[in-house]
RNA sequence: GCCGAAGUGGCGGAACAGGCAGACGCGCACGACUCAAAAUCGUGUUCCUUCGGGAGUGUGGGUUCGAUUCCCACCUUCGGCACCA
């Protein structure tokens, strides 16, 4: 340890994060400080932060995440909580197998290294990780549940195997589920690559079932942001279900959220793919159909980003009849109409609905107003200018509707819809934009999907206690990026469970968003053998009270967990119907240059060298310093000298060897006051999860301690307890140099251990206010008063202020506003 | 196009619930220490100013004794969704 620096006198040692953190880390793990074990004496608290990929590096952007989330937990810790903050790795994926194909290293190999390190970075965090709940999701102990779960859903009717056309990634050869899909362009959300339409076999989870329940967050405590977009996503629709009957008498049925203007329904429209189309197309049509069905088929095959949005469709030469008013109207395929929404069928009303009149004005399709706006109604008298676009009214009233004309707009779905149930033409009906989970991947690093596929009785799952199937080890890459797993024999030739004769496995393995699915409840016990978790720690811990973790999973792993979790509930697993109470998301650290961090742009910031440099506790403060933890910001090179001075001048302070010279009673009161303050404020602020302002009111605090030192006329007693303080309140932010400072000011070992320290507020109040005296809404004055006073005495003061009877220049106010406690405004 | 968030000094950002705009920090300026520099410490730091004051929280209006905060319209940036019937 170095001594160079003489303090009051004495010579003190150094503050050298390195070698107080490594040594530090290494005591707490020798002690076990952070085992989380259940304690009924106790209140829990269950706080989580997502887990991370194992993909080489610790990035700035894991301990953004996780810091924060540390030092809450640490907090809740010393409010006396029993905290339980567990990590692990989301393990299986993707860029395993691509370092097999590229670098020639086993997907296993290099996950593991990589676990390794990324397991020896996180500990230089010093975060409160109890790492003997480490939980990781391509070990087979715990896939073997992955594998259980899918075998329960299935049994519970919630997992299923359809085929269908889905959205593969041509360059991670592998379907994706509809959430794994983005933008404008449909790219696969880890690659970028546009996605393309494959007709495939696969495995699906029925998160449609729960859709309605997923669209109720009431009890929770989740951005508005996060419940927004889940919402949009689940993209609930009211309206009516109507039956259209074709001429030949086929029935098709349609979704439409306006049955009000079904008499405006001049024409309707299939999806090229719906099974109707060759059936009904009549013979002069059927070359024309099937090319457009053909050329469909290739759209989607082809760049997204370049197919224009200009409407195309042909007729199919069939008729149906509109049920309502009887009229004849002609079937058209277009591809505007997706058949995995609704019935993948629409009634089309071109004087309403926007694409339906492109689309009619394109082919010269009859245009029929069935609501007439209240200027249009006015007008009904003279010649109206014939429809230029679309529009819906939701003032006027209905026209051309026979019974229903007059109908105000207002009322007329709910009128529409009842009198369709009475003639049973169609019910009420509530559609969903949310799809079902597509959980199949063609790939190799992931949990095999456990079925069999035999001749005589189909997909058979393997049972429960053959579990798990284990994905081998010797494989050989293609250069394809083809699952290995589709040539390797001896994994996929067995026998059926049932009848025993050869079978083929699934070589499919399931989306990693499904292993990460449910976590949360094998880190309560990652060894245990009886089933996916211990009951009795799930008693104690469950659910989750706290989760951290980006905004980016808001429609995907959030989404899943919560359908998880319900499924769970409803298979007798659990008692609750929320996995996550409580949600915070925090933002993201951009490079110096304000852009996102990206090697190419050579901005990245390496969290390895930062704490080489400044120590973890520097590196921690400044992450919570910087910005607002759910804003996030651009990282500075500056900015992180801040903290690296505050944490430097509470190490001098908490060693110090204070001198008094003249104690004054007053300077004493006011760093007790400026005490009690900051720590109400920190209190506040770790509840709100604003780090950044904490931070600050104990850098407040360390300036008043510093003055305090320099003018020496502060007790003993108050200097005491105002350094202890602010080491307490520091030690969830820098618990590494709180902890080596309480040691040497002679606590007991550990500052982690004590309680939060509470506040006085006959202390903390202030004893005397700044009033602000306005005329006329403008600060002229500011008078130091007794902070009881009365609104006539707070009056009289500011009156008598010299500067405000200049102001006043012997008007008389017209009136006097007094905030008790704030303000004095004179209105002249 | 629809939905959501956000615009505050040279910079990052504060401001409970309509009541002192700019906490805290960076940077900068000046001073101390030093042969000197760095580091450290101290003081100052929204802008303009004729030193009386005046202006000021994206823009323009409004409500109010008083608006960064509430209302209306608009501009800009970021995020989500997007032929969803």
């Amino acid at each position: 340890m170095l001594a160079d620096k003489s303090n009051n006198g004495k010579t003190i040692d150094r503050y050298d994060p390195g070698e107080i953190e490594a040594r530090w880390q290494e005591r707490w793990e020798e002690t076990g400080l952070y085992r989380q074990t259940i304690d009924h004496d106790r209140s829990k608290h269950y706080a989580l932060t997502m887990l991370p990929y194992p993909s080489g590096d610790l990035h700035i952007g894991h301990w953004y995440a996780m810091t924060p989330s540390d030092a809450r937990a640490r907090y809740m810790r010393m409010k006396g909580y029993n905290v339980l903050f567990p990590m692990g790795f989301d393990a299986f994926g993707l860029p395993a197998e691509n370092a097999a194909i590229q670098r020639n290293v086993h997907p296993k190999e290099w996950t593991y290294a990589n676990i390794e390190r990324m397991r020896r970075q996180m500990r230089s965090m010093g975060a409160m990780f109890d790492w003997e709940r480490e939980a990781i999701s391509s070990d087979p102990s715990y896939y073997r549940w992955s594998q259980w779960f899918f075998n329960k859903l299935l049994a519970h009717g919630l997992a299923y195997r359809k085929r269908a056309a889905v959205d593969f990634c041509p360059n991670c050869n592998t379907t994706l589920a509809r959430e794994q899909v983005w933008g404008e362009d449909r790219h696969c959300e880890r690659c970028g690559t546009p996605v393309i339409k494959k007709e495939l076999e696969q495995w699906f989870f029925r998160t449609t079932d729960y859709a309605e329940e997923l669209l109720d967050f009431e009890g929770l405590d989740w951005p508005e942001r996060v419940k927004t977009m889940q919402t949009n996503w689940i993209g609930r629709s009211l309206g009516a279900e109507v039956t259209f009957r074709t001429e030949q008498g086929h029935e098709i049925p349609v979704f439409t959220t306006r049955p009000d203007t079904l008499w405006g329904a001049t024409f309707m429209v299939l999806a090229p793919e719906h099974p109707l189309v060759d059936e009904i197309t009549t013979a002069g049509q059927n070359a024309e159909v099937d090319a457009y069905q053909e050329r469909a088929e290739r759209m989607s095959e082809i760049d997204r980003e370049t197919a224009d949005r200009e409407k195309t469709g042909v007729f199919s030469g069939a008729y149906a009849t509109n049920p309502v008013n009887q009229q004849r109207i002609p079937i058209w395929i277009a591809d505007y109409v997706l058949m995995t929404y609704g019935s993948g069928a629409i009634m089309a009303v071109p004087a309403h609905d926007e694409r339906d009149f492109a689309f009619a004005t394109k082919y010269g399709l009859p245009i029929v107003e069935v609501i007439r706006s209240p200027e249009r109604v006015a007008a009904a008298g003279k010649t109206l200018e014939p429809l230029a676009a679309a529009y819906t009214e939701k003032e006027g009233e209905l026209v051309n509707s026979g019974v229903f004309d007059g109908t105000p707009a207002g009322e007329a779905v709910a009128k529409v819809t009842a009198w369709l149930e009475e003639e049973g033409l169609g019910e009420g009906a509530v559609n969903y934009r949310l799809r079902d989970w597509l959980i199949s991947r063609q790939r190799y690093w992931g949990a095999p999907i456990p079925i069999v596929y035999c001749e005589v009785h189909g997909a058979v799952p393997v049972p429960d206690e053959e579990l798990p199937v284990v994905l081998p080890d010797d494989v050989e890459f293609m250069p394809t990026g083809q699952s290995p797993l589709l040539s390797h024999d001896e994994f996929l030739h067995t026998v059926c469970p049932i009848c025993g004769r050869p079978a083929l496995r699934e070589t499919d393995t399931m989306d990693t968003f499904m292993c990460s699915s449910w976590y949360q409840y094998r880190y309560l016990s990652p060894g245990y053998n009886e089933g996916p978790f211990d009951p009795e720690e799930g008693d104690y811990w469950l659910p989750v009270d706290q989760y951290t973790g980006g905004i980016e999973h808001a429609t995907m792993h959030l989404i899943y967990t919560r359908f998880f979790t319900k499924a769970m509930r409803d298979m007798g697993l659990v008692d609750f119907d929320e996995p996550m109470l409580a949600l915070y998301n925090q933002g993201m650290v951009l490079g110096e240059d304000n852009e996102k961090m990206s090697k190419s742009r050579g901005n990245v910031v390496a969290p390895d060298d930062l704490v080489a440099r400044y120590g973890a506790d520097t590196v921690r403060t400044y992450l919570m310093f910087f910005a607002k933890w759910d804003q996030g910001g651009p990282w500075n090179y500056d900015g992180i000298k801040g903290p690296q001075r505050f944490l430097h001048d509470v190490w001098e302070v908490a060693l110090a060897d204070y001198q008094r010279q003249a104690v004054k009673e007053e300077a004493s009161r006011d760093l007790r006051r400026k005490t009690h303050q900051t720590i109400r404020k920190v209190g506040q602020d770790m509840e709100q999860f604003s780090f950044n302002t904490a931070v600050a009111a104990l850098m407040e605090l360390r300036n008043a301690i510093g003055a305090a030192q320099r003018e020496g006329r502060v007790s003993q007693e108050s200097w005491d307890e105002a350094v202890a303080s602010l080491l307490l309140l520091l030690a969830p932010m820098a618990p590494h140099l709180a902890e080596e400072l309480w040691q040497r000011r002679g606590n007991e070992y550990s500052i982690h251990q004590q309680s939060w320290p509470e506040w006085d507020e006959s202390i903390a109040r202030d004893e005397t206010i700044t009033l602000v005296v306005q005329v006329n809404g403008k600060v002229r004055a500011k008078v130091e008063v007794p902070a009881g006073i009365d609104n006539a005495e707070a009056e009289r003061i500011a009156l008598a202020e010299e500067n405000i009877r200049r102001y006043l220049d012997g008007r008389q106010p017209r009136k006097v506003i007094v905030v008790p406690g704030r303000l004095v405004n004179i209105v002249v």
